[in-house]
DNA sequence: TAGATTGTTAATCGATTAACAATC
DNA sequence: TAGATTGTTAATCGATTAACAATC
C-alpha cells in the first residue's frame, strides 16, 4: 500500500497515532481535524497530514478524518492482525513482565513458546504455557516456524542464538539485550535499550531540569 | 560544559558511545580512532566526531581517543554519578523486572523507595526494600525529596499521580504507562512505549522482511 | 453555494556527511 | 619531520513546516 518506501520517523509515530485513535474512539469521538488532532498530540497538522498521506487519501475535505475508519487503517498498516509467531527467549524478570504485560495477539503477534535455560524456571507456567527448555529451541523451530523472537537474555547468550535462529527462520527480533546485530538482509531487529533511556534521563536531569 | 544546548540526536548517542566504549575497554583497547568506532558502531566517522565536538575536544590529532577517558568523560556528560534520587511506583511485573533488571546507581539514580496499591504486595522486599502503602507517597516525598520518579502503572493512575510527584518537587519521569505529558516546563520525561515499539517491528516483519 | 479541510507542492529548517586545514 | 587523525567549516541530504489549490 505504502507508494514507496516510508521513511522510519514516519513510521514510529504510526503506533502513537494508533493510540491516540483509540483514546478518541473511547470517547465517542467520530470525526477529527488534522488540526484538532495535532493540538492533542503535539505534531503540527502539517506533519499528521503528510505522515498519513504516505498510505493513502483516509481524510475527506472540509470534513476531516474518521476516527474509527483512520484508526483500523493504521492498524491494517502496521500488521495489528497477521498474528506473527512469536517465541520468547528468557524468562526472568523482564521475559516474565514482558509476557504479562504486553498484549501480543493485540499487536500483531501470536505468542507460541517461552524458553529458559533455568531450571528453576523451565517447565513453569507463563502467559499460558509451560516454559521451556533451551535445548529444544531448534527442534521446536524447525517444527513450529516462528518468524519472531523477544530476547530478554544476556548479551552473550543472544550472541550465540540469534545465528541459530535466523538460520531456522525467524526474520524479525524485538530485542531487549545489549547484543548489536549491525544490519543483516532481510532481518529486522526492534531494539530496546532501557538503561539508554534511563541514561538520556540522566542527562536531562542533570543539564535541562530546574531553573536553569 | 555543553557549548550549547545539544540536539536530542546527538544526546541519544551518548549512551550508545558509551556502552560500546565499555566493551572496547573490556578488551582492553586503549586507543581507537573515529573511523574505527564508526566500523564498530555502524555510525560515520564524521558524526562521531561532531558529536563529541558539542562537549569539547577529547580527541587528539594523529592518535585518536583515548577509550577510556573517553568513555568516563561521556559518563559525566550523562551524569552517571549524579545519584538522582528516584522513586519507583508500581510493584507489579513490570516494576519489579525495571527494580531488578536495571542497575539504577550505574545509570546515576539511587532507588529509594517503591510504591503500589496492592495490599498483596505492599510490605513485600523488593531491591532490598519494602514496597511501601501508595498512601505514604506524599508524606515520602516532602520528606525525602526523590527528584526522579518511575512510573509503572496505568495510565489511569499516571494521570492521577503525575501532578502530586511535581508538586512535591519531582523533576523527572522514567514513564513507562501510556499517559501523556506533553511539555510540562521544567519536567522532563523520558517515554518507553513497549508496544509502540513492538508495533514498530509488526510493520517491519510485514513489510521489509523475507524477500521483497 | 460557501466554508472547511484535505492532499500535495514548495520553502524552510535541522541533521548528517564531506572536506580540509590545524596539529599532535 | 611525515603520517595520521582530529576539530571545524561547508555542502548535502532529508524531514518538517508552510502554503494553497483541489474538493467535499
Amino acid at each position: 500500500m505504502p507508494k514507496f518506501s516510508v521513511s522510519s520517523p514516519v513510521i514510529k509515530r504510526l503506533p502513537r497515532y494508533y493510540r491516540f485513535l483509540g483514546k478518541l474512539e473511547r470517547q465517542n469521538i467520530i470525526r477529527i481535524s488534522s488540526r484538532e488532532l495535532s493540538q492533542k498530540m503535539g505534531f503540527t497538522a502539517s506533519q499528521i497530514r503528510q505522515d498519513l498521506n504516505c498510505f493513502g487519501g483516509f481524510g475527506q475535505q472540509g470534513y476531516g478524518y474518521n476516527v474509527s475508519v483512520l484508526r483500523k487503517s493504521i492498524g491494517e498498516i502496521l500488521g495489528i492482525n497477521a498474528g506473527n509467531k512469536t517465541i520468547l527467549i528468557g524468562a526472568g524478570n523482564l521475559g516474565k513482565a514482558v509476557t504479562t504485560h504486553i498484549d501480543f495477539p493485540e499487536r500483531g503477534f501470536k505468542l507460541i513458546g517461552i524458553f529458559d535455560n533455568n531450571s528453576k524456571t523451565i517447565g513453569r507456567i507463563t502467559a499460558g504455557m509451560p516454559v521451556r527448555n533451551i535445548d529444544e529451541l531448534e527442534p521446536f523451530c524447525r517444527k513450529n516456524q516462528p518468524v519472531c523472537a523477544v530476547l530478554c537474555i544476556p548479551e552473550t547468550a543472544a550472541k550465540e542464538l540469534a545465528p541459530k535462529l535466523i538460520n531456522n527462520g525467524v526474520k524479525a527480533f524485538w530485542n531487549f539485550s545489549h547484543y548489536d546485530f549491525g544490519k543483516i538482509e532481510n532481518i529486522i531487529v526492534e531494539n530496546v535499550h532501557l538503561a539508554d533511556s534511563l541514561m538520556t534521563l540522566a542527562y536531562g536531569l542533570n543539564n535541562y531540569s530546574g531553573d536553569e
